[in-house]
RNA sequence: GCCGGAGUAGCUCAGUCGGUUAGAGCAGCGGAAUCAUAAUCCGCGUGUCGGGGGUUCGAGUCCCUCCUCCGGCACCA
């Protein structure tokens, strides 16, 4: 078996902000729960540096394209060790092996008879050099940047003939129900199809930052082709020493925002027909994460920083918060009040305390000896087939209703703590056994929950199960009674309050 | 305008094929316990299930209608 996940590529004409941490953050707990279950897994992220908007923001800076470029993939590779991503590569669509293959692919898409040479007309600004979707020009036919008024230009380009799938399209979406998830996306998608597709520009003439045309070199691919492409070429170059396309291709799911759902769920699988490629299985479209119910933006001023969140509490808490407060594929609210909120009810009070209350009474009752392997009935059923349920989830992407699976076994634990009052049984000799069975019960119940919590909170979930001498991450053993803990280690709380840190 | 989604406890939301007293978390109030990062656990809700009409023995759950909110409707990476 295997499993390919996939991150969009981040734009760098700008810095990465907790959005792309958040979009990364799904991915990689999908991946790190693929490998759990003994699947080879690929999981790829990067960055997309060609087009007019890189190009442009790099002359207001006085420096090249590349350079720009170049500045940028480093604070977008920086960011995924630092959010705990197990990206197995990072391709840049500026990376030589990309062109060369992008150039190849639309070529063969081009001899399919997919491509063929028309005059664009639209809105173009002069000062901007470039042309102007409808959706966003200004009042008057105004420029949004200049607010100077447009001409009505015509540009000769190669068009990618996206009306010759329309049937094709739509018997996909009509097989494949799961194609496009969530449902509502789906809709989404299928009725803009449904509206009547348009062939749309594939080649742009003239500009310069882009992959170059091999049969035109006045022209340069028009940058979505160029970064859709991204998920196919990474994985003829990602590995020096073997072309891993064959093992694979097709990508299971492709993680985007909202906001761009129709090149993915529209343009992308017309385009890998035109060029006789398989098509992804699934593609997730998550929502946005709003502050005070408004987009974030810099200007605003409402933005959660995941650096700094990152400094103060660690990247699994962060990881956490955004899969734990907002389910994915819907927009949420997220704040600095309600995370810390989270991070103390639940994070700390709930399983960190779980953790060292557990470990606390083996060390004082039995010297840090688990000394039965018996688990309780009791809890023995509200842990069966929880595994199963919590695979099920993601395999669908969903990701909140996993982890509040898990999350519910967590709260189960502390109950069946205060069901069984370990310190009560401590008193009396004669329920030696009884106590023993008890914490071996907890025990396991803690091993399982930190495995599920893995592909969540990695370091944590570590942590925890090398304090129970049980590092085994596999999928497998997530059972309870599957695993045979004999001692434990005291360990530091795993998530400190903050004003425990500061005293 | 067209298409889609949503309107359920103070807040955020779950409610499968229509069927017992409509649920959870958070917040609030009261209590128990002391293993633990004063962490945990238990108890407490008279909610017009957006309004109105209809189908049915029975509707939050189906149908009609109206109101409100959100998203999509092409070249924005």
């Amino acid at each position: 078996m295997s499993f390919y996940v996939t991150t969009p590529i981040y734009y760098v004409n700008a810095a990465p902000h907790l959005g792309h941490a958040y979009t990364t953050i799904a991915a990689d707990v999908m991946a790190r729960h693929h490998r759990q279950r003994g699947e080879r897994v690929f999981f790829l992220t990067g960055t997309d540096e060609h087009g007019e908007p890189v190009a442009d923001a790099a002359h207001a800076l006085g420096i090249e394209p590349q350079q720009l470029a170049d500045r940028n993939a480093e604070r977008f590779k920086a960011l995924a060790p630092q959010i705990e991503a197990s990206n197995d590569f990072f391709i840049r669509t500026t990376d030589p092996q990309h062109e060369e293959r992008v150039a190849a692919l639309l070529s063969s898409v081009r001899e399919n008879g997919f491509v063929y040479e028309g005059t664009y007309e639209g809105w173009y600004c002069p000062r901007c050099a470039d042309f102007k979707a409808d959706s966003e020009i200004d009042e008057g036919n105004r420029c949004p940047i200049h607010h100077i008024e447009l001409t009505r230009e015509q540009e000769e380009n190669y068009f990618f003939k996206l009306s010759a799938f329309q049937e094709r399209l739509e018997q996909l979406y009509a097989e494949r129900e799961d194609f496009v998830l969530p449902r509502t996306r789906y809709n989404e998608a299928l009725s803009f199809i449904r509206s009547g597709l348009r062939d749309v520009p594939l080649t742009r003439h003239k500009l310069t930052w882009g992959v170059r045309v091999p049969w035109d070199a006045e022209h340069v691919f028009y940058v979505w082709f160029d970064a859709l492409l991204n998920y196919r070429t990474a994985l003829s170059y990602a590995d020096p020493q073997a072309d891993l396309t064959a093992t694979f291709w097709p990508a299971d799911y492709h993680v985007i925002g909202k906001d761009i759902l129709r090149f993915h769920a529209v343009y992308w699988p017309a385009l890998l027909m035109a060029a006789g490629l398989e098509l992804p299985e699934h593609i997730f479209v998550h929502g946005f994460l709003l502050m005070d119910g408004e987009k974030m933006s810099k200007s605003l001023g409402n933005v959660l920083d995941p650096f700094e969140v990152i400094a103060r509490f660690g990247a699994d808490a962060l990881r956490f918060y955004v899969l734990r407060e907002v389910p994915l594929g819907q927009d949420g609210s997220v704040s600095t009040a309600s995370f810390e909120l989270r991070y103390e009810t639940e994070l700390a009070n709930e399983l960190g305390n779980l953790a060292g209350r557990t470990i606390a009474m083996v060390l004082r009752y039995r010297d840090g000896a688990v000394l039965s392997g018996a688990v309780d009935e009791h809890l023995a059923g509200d842990f069966s087939g929880l595994t199963e349920k919590v695979s099920a989830q993601i395999d669908r992407a969903e990701l909140t209703l996993a982890l509040d699976e898990i999350w519910q076994r967590v709260r189960r634990l502390n109950r069946y703590v205060e069901e069984q009052a370990p310190w009560q049984l401590a008193k009396q000799p004669e329920n030696a056994q009884e106590l023993d069975r008890v914490l071996s019960t907890l025990v396991e119940g803690l091993r399982v929950v930190a495995i599920l919590l893995w592909p969540y909170m990695p370091r944590s979930a570590e942590r925890l199960l090398d304090a129970l001498g049980a590092p085994d991450l596999a999928l497998a053993g997530a059972q309870l009674g599957a695993g045979r803990v004999e001692r434990v280690r005291g360990i530091d709380s795993l998530f400190p309050k903050e004003r425990a840190k500061r005293e």
